[in-house]
DNA sequence: AGATTTACTATTTTT
DNA sequence: TAGTAAATCT
């Protein structure tokens, strides 16, 4: 075993953290302060001074973070960490819950649903419930995401561990808390839970008096990393899971906060110093990896937020140049521009791996990545849609989970869905049936179907063909590729031109499904994956002589040299729907932040004076861009083809009546080629473009 | 009646 | 591109 030399290897800041005794713990880390590093050598320093791996639990924003962090530990230690207990919040319940399953002597089989088996599965039951078929329209996702994060985060009747020192959620309609319970209900007929119930469950198991103590007993070290993301659940698991021995340290910052939207509590941190009044505190503010003109932009952005611990990132890193601010006249003209830049910092030898493009909704690269692919410019694209979220994989993941779970109605909605002839009445009406199934042979006999057309016969019959040919496989890599042998590749070929590729992807999925023994547990961890296990499975090399294409979101916890942060536009980012509330606006300035620090040496920030739509309506440049002091930018002018450097000019006009009010526009933009050639500027002028806006509530 | 096709619209971020 | 509504097919 190797000795590890912390003081030659850690900062004082670092090793502060790192060499501290026990109990409770929150280290505040700025973006690029080494918190992974600092956690890591913690872990390590715990091993070596002889805590038993095991009773180590280090959780994790995603699992790709988790398995990183154990080879690393297992390489500072010169052996191997894999005692140690890494994953996620929900991959560790998981793990938890088949044990405590099994160990009661149930199966530990149950499916997990992610978000869009949860929205399946809530749309069934509204419209089973007959929910607003004559009053109201069909419920919009909004009303749909509200239903699913009340039955997931709703904190009631789970017996408190911890004393009532949480807020209680907010009391809903009695007709939304209907269908909560008419969902939950159907979430256990399918034996399924959803990622919420992962978490609720693992709190209900803390609960428990002699399971909760003998997990208590079990884990005496939890770590968490990306504390700014927890929710209420993940908030009260480490409390209850930290309770007798106090050793929590959690890890976060934050002003890197983005994920309030999927129920993470920015409170969780801010509030920890009074929820162990005993803890202690401890602050990583040096910055190893920006210019400190690129902190400088970071640390005046932040500093329009008021919920937050006051703090400020120290450089240490060389001075650069100052971040270039580039306004643009279109979405076009953007795209050509971030292209050329990227072409030029190539020809001077910066490595496209070291640069990326960030932006805040997948939509706003279209654009660019059209322009990319123009000029074979390889990148990496993250965001959209993922690989364990393409409807060939999912369809084939029903397949499994079908053979595994015969209630699983989310599998078979979408399954079935897929059947010439069956729609959703009929879909509907064998679910039912299925529901009451114990095993797969119940649905296979003849008099399962009794009473269907026969179109509706046909689809069925191919739909038990495929999971027929999947069944008789052993392990989940042959039964994928009896699927992708199947009906179902006849079904690809017939529906999507781009077949071939499909069927490449579930080869893909085959050969990552070699690394299980088991269905059951290929299927409980697939469900759980992030994108980057997803890439990792569809064989793209992410070190590749590439660049990266990503949204904020996507890019946390990396960096490159380059970054181009692109559409600052006001409605794009910060989004429309952030607008109306200043919390969710404190939010989107911390997306601006997490960006902007993602950048080592050079940062761009580019938006469009203008944006394509039925007509070409014009916008102001991001609130974000606008607050920011001139002086800390360099403002770069596109000479060709632009004038005065913003397009031309506007002229508007309103008029209306009581409702809304119509905005006439003219505006003048100058065109900017991507050739030399096409850029003899031109003059386009658009006039008379027409929009209506709704007025502001009074 | 239920399935399918077509036209249209609005479009965030995701363990 | 996904979700919906209206029109059309079986």
């Amino acid at each position: 075993m190797r000795q590890i030399d912390y003081t030659r290897e850690l900062n004082q800041e670092q090793l502060d953290v790192v060499l501290q005794g026990d109990g409770p713990c929150l280290v505040l880390a700025g973006a690029g302060s080494g918190k992974t590093r600092t956690i890591m050598y913690r872990v390590a320093h715990l091993i070596e001074r002889g805590e038993d791996p095991s009773s180590i639990l280090l959780l994790t924003f995603t699992i790709k973070a988790a398995r990183e962090m154990r080879e690393r530990v297992g390489a500072l230690l010169g052996g191997d960490a894999g005692g140690v207990w890494a994953g996620t919040f929900h991959s560790i319940a998981h793990r938890i819950l088949r044990r405590a399953a099994s160990s009661a002597g149930y199966a530990p089989t149950f499916t997990i649903l992610d978000q869009e088996d949860s929205r399946l599965l809530m749309k069934a039951v509204m419209k089973e419930a007959k929910y607003d078929v004559t009053s109201r329209r069909f419920p919009s996702p909004a009303v749909l995401q509200d239903i699913i994060s009340f039955t997931r985060n709703t904190l009631r009747n789970i017996p408190d561990v911890l004393g009532e020192r949480y807020p209680q959620h907010e009391p809903l309609s009695s007709e939304i808390e209907e269908l909560a319970r008419l969902y939950a209900e159907r979430k256990r007929a399918a034996q399924a839970m959803d990622f919420d119930d992962l978490l609720h469950n693992w709190l209900l198991l803390l609960a428990h008096p002699e399971i909760g103590m003998a997990l208590r007993e079990k884990f005496q070290h939890i770590l968490v990393d990306e504390y700014q993301d927890t929710n209420a659940l993940q908030a009260r698991i480490v409390r209850g899971l930290a309770e007798g021995h106090g050793n929590a340290l959690v890890v976060g910052d934050d002003a890197q906060s983005i994920y309030a939207f999927r129920g993470a509590d920015i409170q969780n941190i801010l509030r920890f110093p009074k929820e162990w009044p005993d803890a202690k505190m401890f602050k990583l503010l040096t910055n190893y990896r920006s210019t400190p003109e690129i902190l400088d932009v970071a640390n005046d952005s932040l500093r329009q937020n008021v919920e937050q611990f006051q703090k400020e990132l120290i450089g240490i890193a060389a001075r650069g140049s100052k971040p270039v601010l580039v306004p643009l006249g279109t979405a076009h003209q953007e795209a050509r521009f971030i292209a050329d830049k990227i072409l030029k910092l190539r020809s001077e030898g910066a490595a496209l791996r070291g640069m990326a493009v960030l932006f805040r909704s997948s939509a706003h690269s279209h654009l660019l990545e059209m322009e990319l692919v123009k000029r074979d410019i390889p990148y990496d694209y993250r965001g959209g849609v993922r690989f364990f979220g393409r409807a060939h994989i999912k369809d084939t993941l029903a397949c499994l989970r079908i053979i595994q779970n015969v209630k699983d109605e989310p599998a078979w909605l979408r399954l079935l869905n897929l059947q010439q002839g069956i729609g959703p009445a009929t879909a509907s009406r064998l679910i039912a049936q299925a529901r009451t199934a114990e095993a797969l042979d119940d649905v296979m006999e003849d008099g399962f179907v009794a009473g269907v057309s026969e179109r509706c016969r046909e689809g069925w019959q191919s739909c038990l063909a495929t999971l027929r040919a999947a069944r008789a496989e052993n392990g989940p890599a042959k039964m994928v590729r009896a699927i992708a042998g199947s009906a179902y590749a006849a079904y690809l070929e017939h529906e999507y031109p781009d077949w071939r590729d499909r069927l490449d992807d579930l080869e893909q999925l085959a050969m990552f499904a070699e690394g299980y023994q088991d269905a059951d547990a290929f299927l409980g961890e697939v469900a759980l994956f992030d994108d980057a296990v997803g890439r990792a499975a569809a064989g793209g090399a992410p070190t590749d002589e590439k660049m990266v294409l990503s949204t904020v979101h996507q890019a946390k916890g990396l960096e490159w040299d380059t970054v181009f942060i692109m559409h600052l536009m006001d409605g794009c980012f910060p989004s429309r729907y952030a607008e109306d509330d200043e919390s969710q606006m404190e939010e989107e300035r911390r997306l601006f932040y997490v960006a902007v620090t993602r950048a080592r040496r050079r940062l761009y920030l580019t938006y469009s004076a203008t944006r394509a739509g039925d007509g070409l309506s014009f916008m102001p440049p991001s609130l974000f861009v606008q607050e920011l002091p001139p002086h800390l930018m360099e403002r770069m002018e596109i000479r060709e083809g632009f004038g005065g450097g913003m397009p031309a000019r506007r002229e508007s006009r309103w008029s209306g009546d009581g409702d809304s009010f119509y905005q006439e526009e003219s505006i003048r933009v100058d065109r900017y080629g991507s050739t030399p050639r096409e850029r003899t500027s031109t003059t386009t002028v658009f006039k008379s473009t027409m929009s209506v806006k709704k007025l502001p509530p009074r």
